[in-house]
DNA sequence: CACCATCACTTCACTAGTAAAATACTTGTG
DNA sequence: CACAAGTATTTTACTAGTGAAGTGATGGTG
């Protein structure tokens, strides 16, 4: 059944011949979705640098879309897991293409609004629906099962992670 | 069933409001694969730094240590999914630190190879056990039958994925 | 209402990573 | 063996991202 084993299955199997005591099972998942990660994020971004952004600018402007109504940088951090000098940086730049514009806001001065432009909603627009199409293609390899399963195992993976830094206590028990 | 629903559930119900003809299915696994790799970065990189590493240079030692002799910069670009420049930077800073030394390859004097030293296994020996751990916290939320599922589906698209950088023709029929 | 801890964001100085050019060696080919 | 083409790696010039310090605004507290 097993075809080629993976590069993490074998990595495995060398720490196992050096190291046999140690478990290396999460490398399982966390191994394989940092290296997913990567090779998706280099297939992907030939994608977005046809249309002139890198992933950051991508996210940024996708999430400015969705959402509707003007954001705040602060709220921009977290939603790209990057610190808030990154942030600043991207919006000025973005700003400066007019893919964007800042808003002061008026209830609380400390704090600004990030609005999308009508040229920076055409073009994420576009940019967005060919990064979906080349993801479906890259994804072609996996089966519905396969996808139902990846999707729902990171989903509760993402959940225990999204919110504290802290490593979870053994009975969390959140109701909703 | 279903808790909070996660961030990318989030924005694909944004995107359904304003774009309902887009099938967005793929971010299911895309989104939450790249999502979920920079949030375990940003927790599994604290425990790095302590070691004095950040994460790849912890790849990095850990891909020489792993592999008991010598490897080329060559390949070493391909298991970090990084620039030949990158890997030179890189090799040059743990070499001035004395975690690895370069070799000139006798049959080859184009190529180098790359050789952890005894302090460098030392190091990474430590640092990986310690990553380790940190990770089996981490993945405390998922149950034995998630991990599975996910490093199972993760491996499939590993393997369609490592190959041909190219993307998929149409009509891709490739029997179990 | 002056004070000060806190907050939201930006600026600064620096590190890491990249693409493209440069370097150094190898491998045919006539 | 001279030479063109290819390979493996390094160097160069640049961009992106970070932590820490800085700026300006807010909101208790006495």
């Amino acid at each position: 059944m097993r075809r080629t084993p993976d590069i993490i299955s074998a990595a495995r199997g060398q720490w196992k011949e050096i190291h046999p005591e140690l478990d290396t099972s999460s490398m399982e998942i966390i191994g394989r979705v940092f290296r997913t990660a990567a090779l998706l994020r280099q297939r992907l971004d030939t994608v977005l640098g046809d249309e002139g952004l890198n992933r950051a600018e991508f996210d940024l402007l996708s999430a400015l879309r969705r959402s509707g109504e003007p954001v705040t940088p602060g709220r921009l951090n977290g939603l790209m897991v990057a610190s808030g000098a990154a942030t600043t940086k991207r919006v000025q730049q973005l700003a400066e293409r007019g893919l964007l514009e800042r808003v002061r806001d008026q209830h609380d001065r400390r704090s600004a609004r990030v609005r999308i432009t009508d040229h920076g909603a055409e073009l994420i627009d576009r940019a967005f629906a060919r990064n979906l199409e080349a993801e479906r293609e890259l994804l072609a390899g996996m089966n519905a099962k396969q996808r139902e399963a990846v999707s729902g195992g990171l989903a509760e993976l993402l959940r225990s992670l999204e919110g504290p830094p802290a490593p979870a206590p053994p009975a969390p028990s959140q109701p909703d």
